[in-house]
DNA sequence: GCGCCTTCTGAAACCGCTATCAAGAATCCG
DNA sequence: CGGATTCTTGATAGCGGTTTCAGAAGGCGC
């Protein structure tokens, strides 16, 4: 579908040299004359010749291709992330493919890993946020370059990963140092049993004796937090609330503010990943910020590593940075609170 | 870096056929008997054979991938409309691959469709949303298969556009029936001189014979509305701003609350696109409804028609609704705003 | 039972490029 | 100055499929 059926031997003709001499001068894999080597660029840009990526890769067994497998593109970590990935690729000269998974299903798992390995890619990078993605990691067959991005450590594959269980222990420890006597946890949906920024949460929680509240769970969709903050903002014993990420925080203030609760007065919240609108909610959100773009191009780099066959311990980690602001406060002391409850709630 | 180097001969050799009756079953392109049939695709299945998109290509000289050419891919509008370009292409067998376009810069247009051309595309799909966008879809060569996506009809290329000319028309015209002598407006970067959405705010407050005040230029940061909000603040001909998109309303709000102004009490402020977190912001926004999913879908369905020979009018508009939430309302009585302006500002 | 038309099927060519290899030209050395 | 190297260069053989094209088989009418 290029241009012009022009094609590499027209180029050779044209500068008046043998096919293998062009594409010498195209790769690079051998020294060619100078004059031939002009003559040959001349040639190029004259009929604006463009090699078919097919050909190459069919002939050379080498591809300039990387394929992105993820649950989603379009939500705020996975877009971000993707967005890391590609401009570090595109930086080497590398194309980028997306495939889809929809769901952990065998088949479709099998469908997006057949689609993606049809096209010959040079690598693989996986993004193991969710299921999906880390049931394509289990099938991928063991000899395909791959790196997986994530928020907690596995073993095997190479990987990238921001520390989202450190990041959430610090985050609930915080909130429980501010005279918490626990922390309420609405998360999203997992990519496993548990979620690191849950178990994070968890350890937090356990380390400073405080009782585990059962988790509430909310979808992708920031409104379902707004509902979450409803049921919330009816159970007197919650006054810290650690959201699995910025937008479900949003929803869940919404929510508690629709039932007359403030936010930090009277319930503190606190969010997950700094999410641009972060700083700009009412009241601006506590959370960890997470470099998703940099963990993408983390995750690009380590696969030039595999692909450049390097046998060391392939792992990056990289550590969320708390970001305080102020949707988290000290609990009212125990008598105003009943007091407030008393009131009539206002905006 | 298929699995195994399993080729089609092996699968041949397997079900005991020739190559080509492999490949007539592979593609369908020929009747095959039963028998063998069957026996072609248990081989297929225990060698778990898939065939190589890339030799496929280049015999064939079609190709099942599609590229998606935009000048960023983790924003909102873009993020999402890729979404839908990607679920409609899956679910007709397409691959997408992404080309990234950083700029207008000549250099980088030309970088970005060599990438995306020496795939072998079968055709393309441009965000014409920004000004590199726009630039790749001029300097295309005319042969390729194309479709651009945007918020303004052109001319030349198929396309499929949400209209936002006549949603800001109706959105500002909305806002000057509330009573507003005018409407300031804050653009977002325009992807041509002027955007739609510029155009039509203009349009209505030129039928209204209102004044016309000087756009403000927003980047694509929620945060620099917050700055505007600022300057927006001082103003006390300020009554109404209609915003390029809802993030950047988000924060224009945000700094006119910084400056003790309420919304809509004191200023009425609309947004655009209907973002997840627009429902959920104090106050609600008023915006116009953005299906850019959908505008994804229906761009990949046209190129779909395109690929297929199509010669009608290769066209499909939609019309944003206008969602009428809290951000809008009244001006206060003129004397009622001179009272508000001198009364401290409080939270 | 024979000729003619369908269906199937395999041999061979080819898609556009790279890898291999050997030949010819240029350069070097004692 | 002859033989040994070192450079360039083109012929040739694939890469893994698809696409003619023609032959082999089976079906039909008379």
């Amino acid at each position: 579908m290029s241009s012009k059926a022009t094609t590499i031997a027209d180029v050779a003709a044209r500068a008046g040299v043998s096919v293998p001499t062009v594409s010498r001068v195209l790769t690079g894999s051998a020294r060619v004359s100078q004059a031939k080597k002009d003559a040959v660029e001349a040639a190029i840009a004259e009929l604006n010749f463009r090699p078919s990526a097919a050909a190459r890769m069919l002939a050379s067994r080498r591809s300039q291709v990387i394929a992105i497998v993820a649950g989603d593109t379009s939500r705020y970590g996975y877009a971000e992330t993707i967005r890391g990935v590609e401009e570090a690729a595109r930086a080497q000269g590398y194309t980028v493919m997306i495939t889809v998974v929809e769901s952990q299903d065998d088949d479709e798992v099998a469908r997006a890993i057949s689609a993606t390995l049809a096209q010959s890619v040079a690598g693989i990078v996986v993004l193991k946020f969710d299921a999906p993605g880390v049931a394509v990691l289990r099938q991928l067959p063991p000899d395909v370059p791959v790196v997986a991005l994530s928020g907690v450590r596995d073993v095997g594959t190479p990987q990238a990963v921001l520390d989202e269980t450190r990041a959430a222990e610090e985050l609930t420890s915080f909130l429980l140092g501010l005279g918490h006597a626990t922390v309420h946890h609405v998360r999203v949906p997992p990519s496993r049993r548990e979620d690191g920024r849950t178990t994070g949460w968890r350890r937090a929680l356990r380390k400073a004796g405080a009782p585990v509240p059962v988790p509430l769970d909310a979808t992708w969709e920031p409104r379902s937090g707004r509902e979450i903050g409803h049921a919330l903002a009816t159970d007197p014993s919650v006054t810290a609330v650690f959201c699995g990420n910025d937008e479900i925080a949003m929803g869940v203030i919404r929510g508690l503010n629709d039932a007359g609760q403030r936010v930090p007065e009277d319930v503190s919240v606190v969010g997950f990943d700094d999410h641009p609108l972060a700083e700009l909610w009412s009241p601006p959100l506590t959370t960890a910020r997470q470099d998703f773009a940099g963990l993408g191009r983390r995750g690009f780099q380590l696969l030039l590593d595999v692909l450049g066959g390097s046998t060391e311990r392939l792992y990056s980690s990289e550590r969320p940075e708390v970001v305080h602001r102020e949707s988290a406060a000290e609990p009212r002391p125990r008598a105003a609170v009943r007091e407030a409850r008393s009131v009539p709630a206002g905006a």
